[in-house]
DNA sequence: GCAACTTCTCTACAATGTAGACTGTAGGCG
DNA sequence: CGCCTACAGTCTACATTGTAGAGAAGTTGC
């Protein structure tokens, strides 16, 4: 019974290790993962970590350099690694991989797509950017002229980022209610104004995100291909 | 001198006519327009009507409900006619259409983009689903089957969301700042990490979305056009 | 053991959304 | 005309939020 004197802090999770911007920022995405934006307030976040709500103040600036960090975390969880050489298929693992994150991090969502709309290119958080500087590097470096690395890349994240919201949209309520014009709660719709949306609600029910990621890339990604000057064409070595 | 005695509230836009939801939306809209999405407060929108901000209350069960309203009236503005029977060009021309809206109202933009993600579909305000159902119909009208129409529709709205939030992101700060890396803040990015950025400061600074914006759905429609049985293949009279 | 830190806590305050009771006014019906 | 009912708008009050500012506690170097 020492449940008190333990002295080594990186092994006690009870209590009384000191704080880090890491740990406050994970305890932070973590807390958002399980219940929410909107439970990530300075007070809860205080209670999660044991600690008074103003000593998180020491590792961000304000709540909204909170919500800056937490972007960051997951964005972080992206990797882009150049280890194939063709650019289409490298980017198309990078859009499943972004997916997939999407998917683990509904919540933080609505931050990547809003915060950057609240601040200007070069003040946000390197770690936001990072992803970008990547992409470019990796069609530049595939043989695209820097401009129309430019233009691949909005095409493509435009796309990406378009996708993730659309099929986070329309994810299902109540997986365990059967009829999909439930699930989807399309029942309240005036079936003379909506005729068509109900009459879609089996498919929309059963909606392949992966698979239709995997065509829209696809059919992007030809078409970029197709309408640019190929990559290689003046080119560096 | 008789700024009192108008009993015709129609003419008197002094203090006191009735309320009413639209009233009560529009200057909420306007407001946002004006100072952002935070200065949307109940007490700030009462002040703005020369109400207590209680008897918003009447009008929007709360806040949540107010923004909804606000997207609807926005979305309001999008007019979908199908009188053109080219589907392609319909969807290119509304493409342009919500491009325009998003630039005139770029404060609601976060709503129309994020409120959708904490409602499922069948719960929206009608005026949020119109587009998609209008679309649909466009579509399926055009000769697509059903399926088929979906299918479009998502990779169609899904590019175009995501182009928008990109062209958003990147509004250039200071337009009086003359030097790309500064009026976009770049300077402040560390050069050895960020060298394809910083190099593209001047392209990134004059980005003409329109013309982004065509270039991509011009690609995906015909990739669209070419992946999917042709509309009319299956299709009613 | 003291001094200069950093880290964390306490108290306090202004702003927000909103519940609940209240007041006024307009119309309907005798 | 007088009363009644319904609804529009108001007032007061409260819990919750972010955060400023002063101080306490803990840590580290000499």
């Amino acid at each position: 019974m020492s449940p008190e004197e333990h002295p080594a802090p990186p092994a006690a999770p009870g209590k009384k290790a000191r704080l880090s911007k890491e740990i406050v920022l994970s305890t932070a995405l973590a807390l958002v993962d399980a219940e929410g934006l909107d439970a990530l307030t300075m007070r809860r976040l205080g209670q999660e970590l044991g600690r008074d709500p103003m000593s998180l103040y020491r590792y961000a600036a304000n709540r909204a350099a909170l919500l800056d960090g937490v972007s960051e975390l997951v964005l972080n969880e992206l990797a882009i690694i150049p280890d194939d050489p063709d650019w289409q298929s490298q980017l198309r693992r990078i859009a499943h991989d972004l997916r997939l994150l999407a998917l683990r991090h509904p919540n933080v969502v609505p931050l990547l797509v809003t915060r950057p709309l609240s601040t200007p290119l070069g003040l946000r958080p390197l770690g936001t950017l990072r992803p970008l500087e990547q992409i470019l590097s990796l069609l530049i470096d595939a043989g695209f002229a820097p401009v129309d690395a430019l233009h691949v890349y909005r095409a493509y994240y435009g796309y990406l980022y378009g996708h993730i919201l659309n099929e986070l949209q329309e994810f299902v309520v109540d997986p365990e209610e059967n009829e999909a014009l439930l699930r989807l709660g399309l029942h309240r719709l005036p079936p003379k104004e909506f005729p068509r949306l109900r009459a879609l609600a089996p498919v929309l029910a059963d909606y392949d995100g992966m698979a239709e990621l995997d065509e829209g890339i696809t059919i992007l990604l030809s078409g970029l291909a197709a309408h640019l000057p190929p990559p290689g064409a003046s080119a560096k070595p």
